[in-house]
RNA sequence: GGUCCAUUCGUCUAGCCAGGUCAGGACGCCAGAUUUUCAUUCUGGUAACACGGGUUCAAAUCCCGUAUGGACUACCA
């Protein structure tokens, strides 16, 4: 049988990276197994529900070059892809579970739960929960008599419909990162399917869809894994036979401990969300990698190796490669700490691998931004002379501004350490070098700047720091003698006049 | 509190299943080389098997315990 995995996100905000990562081992696992990638929206939560997040995600996983084989926004055989459109199927599951006397009706008002949780903690009961213990004293189709449930029902009072945890010793299944996971099932409880406003909840349409779906791999986040038992056993009481189930390990906060969360971001400096994402109740926004520059290319490399090794010693994967390399055997088991120093590495190796082209785009819309309007030749010799200075695309202009602007102010530290008095009448000859030869020889300029400062004796590293102070405004860039040509000499003298006037 | 999961350099990790290597790589950091600066590049360095028992000639690796961390513990997913 061929492999069928899905991503099943909630439509309540936007896709934190840690999906996008559940997102991506789904896609590798199932394009390198020639099998199917399903996007389904779990959207059985209506109060939860958040206009514009199912967009989101679905830019998202895009942006990110996930693609996908059926789903929400590319329809397939198991249409609906959205659990809100398919809820009126759950109900039949529900009555085979009840007729078989493997989930009940629940009438416990969200007041008598908590006086059941009170009382139970009041005697001492170490994990008060709705199980075999108290279910008998509930308000429930277990506890009363079956004219009571049937009046109940008729008047519309309204219910839940519950699990029946079997009484077992102890429920095992396999876990393909972890292996054989047991809990004992008298911990668990009777978790609620049937919701009092004819929604299902996760528990039982995750298990009914993927079913339906003949899903055949559930890979999902680790904090699955405690309900996993729960799931394990409703395929049981169904009757069908389960999928594989492969939990992958946490991200963390960089610093400290705990599952990186929407607040870390902002607080650390970079971004948990793939795209911007502006809250539409709060207005708040949220940065995304996208809008930070990063390619996406460097972001899913990174986000691959973050819990996830090839064994080998290679760093650079395209999606290819990824998915050429990718097995879930090699998935770590411990949660991985966000590391923002490593995915600037990547998108470094990235951006140095790009053609100047697409980089000179980049520079060209960031001096658009700006209201600038260069010369697309010219900008491009700019791009070949500081792209290896630049991490992100928004880095060509830090690093090359001074191309098509003049310096506005000069540096105080490199001023105070280079530019002497005593070498004013130096910088103002070599100004004077400049103005009588042609742009286009850099290497004879070079040549007689250099000549010039060997026959006065004078200190190279001051004369040619302080030129570099008056054209770039600071201690920085390519070689002097290639930003010479480029600014052209009359440009150059000037920028060295203008320094000997203001300095 | 309870259940479950995890634990190798600061970080991501290899090695563990099939015990025997100076515990390897990458990011970061430090130093050096190059250079008129910055960056790149190159070279070198720093730095880890959570702890305690056991099994064994030999344990990062197998077993037990402890500690620590995390997830879950809703009519949320």
């Amino acid at each position: 049988m061929s492999v069928r995995v899905r991503f099943a996100p909630s439509p309540t905000g936007p896709l934190h990276i840690g999906g996008v990562r559940t997102a991506l081992y789904n896609y590798l696992f199932a394009k390198k197994l020639g099998g199917t990638m399903i996007l389904r929206i779990e959207d059985t939560d209506r109060s939860r529900f958040v206009p514009g997040a199912e967009d989101y995600i679905i830019e998202s996983l895009q942006w990110c070059g996930i693609q996908f084989d059926e789903g929400v926004h590319v329809g397939g055989p198991f249409t609906p892809y959205r659990q809100s459109e398919r809820a009126a199927m759950y109900r039949e599951f529900v009555d085979d579970l009840l007729n078989a006397g493997r989930a009940y009706y629940a009438f416990d008002t969200p007041e008598e739960l908590e006086q059941m949780r009170q009382r139970l903690t009041a005697k001492g009961v170490a994990n008060p929960q709705y199980d075999h213990h108290v279910r008998m004293e509930m308000q429930n189709s277990l506890a009363l008599s079956s004219e009571e449930v049937e009046r109940r029902i008729r008047q519309g009072v309204p219910y839940v419909v519950r699990f029946k945890i079997p009484e077992l010793a102890e429920v095992t299944l396999y876990d393909l990162v972890r292996g054989e996971v047991t809990v004992h099932a008298a911990t668990l409880d009777d978790k609620v399917l049937f919701k009092s406003d004819g929604m299902p909840t996760y528990h039982l349409a995750n298990v009914v869809d993927d079913h339906l779906m003949q899903i055949t791999h559930v890979i999902r986040g680790e904090e699955w894994l405690p309900s996993a038992p729960l799931h394990s056993l409703l395929y049981e009481a169904f009757g069908w036979k389960a999928p594989e189930f492969a939990h992958l390990p946490l991200l963390l906060k960089p610093d400290g401990n705990g599952k990186l969360s929407k607040r870390d971001g902002d607080r650390l400096g970079f971004p948990v969300f793939p795209l911007e994402w502006k809250d539409p109740a709060t207005g708040e926004v949220s940065s995304g990698y996208r809008e930070s520059g990063y390619i996406p290319e460097a972001f899913i490399n990174f986000l691959a190796l973050l819990g996830w090794n090839p064994g080998t010693e290679q760093e650079l994967f395209s999606m290819e490669e990824l998915i050429e390399a990718f097995s879930i055997e090699r998935i770590s088991k411990k949660g991985a700490k966000f590391d923002v120093d490593k995915a600037r590495w990547f998108n470094h190796q990235y951006l140095k691998n790009m053609d100047d082209d697409t980089l000179t785009d980049g520079l060209m819309a960031l001096m658009a931004e700006k209201q600038l309007v260069p010369d697309r030749e010219y900008a491009k010799t700019v791009t070949r002379l500081v792209r290896e200075r630049a991490v992100f695309i928004k880095d060509l202009f830090e690093q090359g501004g001074y191309f098509f602007q003049a310096p506005q102010h000069y540096d105080e530290a490199v001023a105070a350490k280079q530019w002497k008095p005593e070498n004013k009448p130096h910088l103002e000859y070599i100004a004077g070098i400049l103005e009588s030869h042609s742009t286009a020889d850099g290497l004879r300029l070079k040549e007689l700047a250099m000549q010039y400062v060997k026959e006065n004796n004078l200190p190279t590293g001051q004369i040619m720091n302080s030129i570099r102070l008056a054209l770039v405004g600071k201690s920085m860039g390519p070689d002097l003698f290639e930003i010479i040509p480029l600014l052209g000499v009359q440009e150059s003298a000037a920028r060295i006049r203008k320094a000997l006037a203001i300095l």
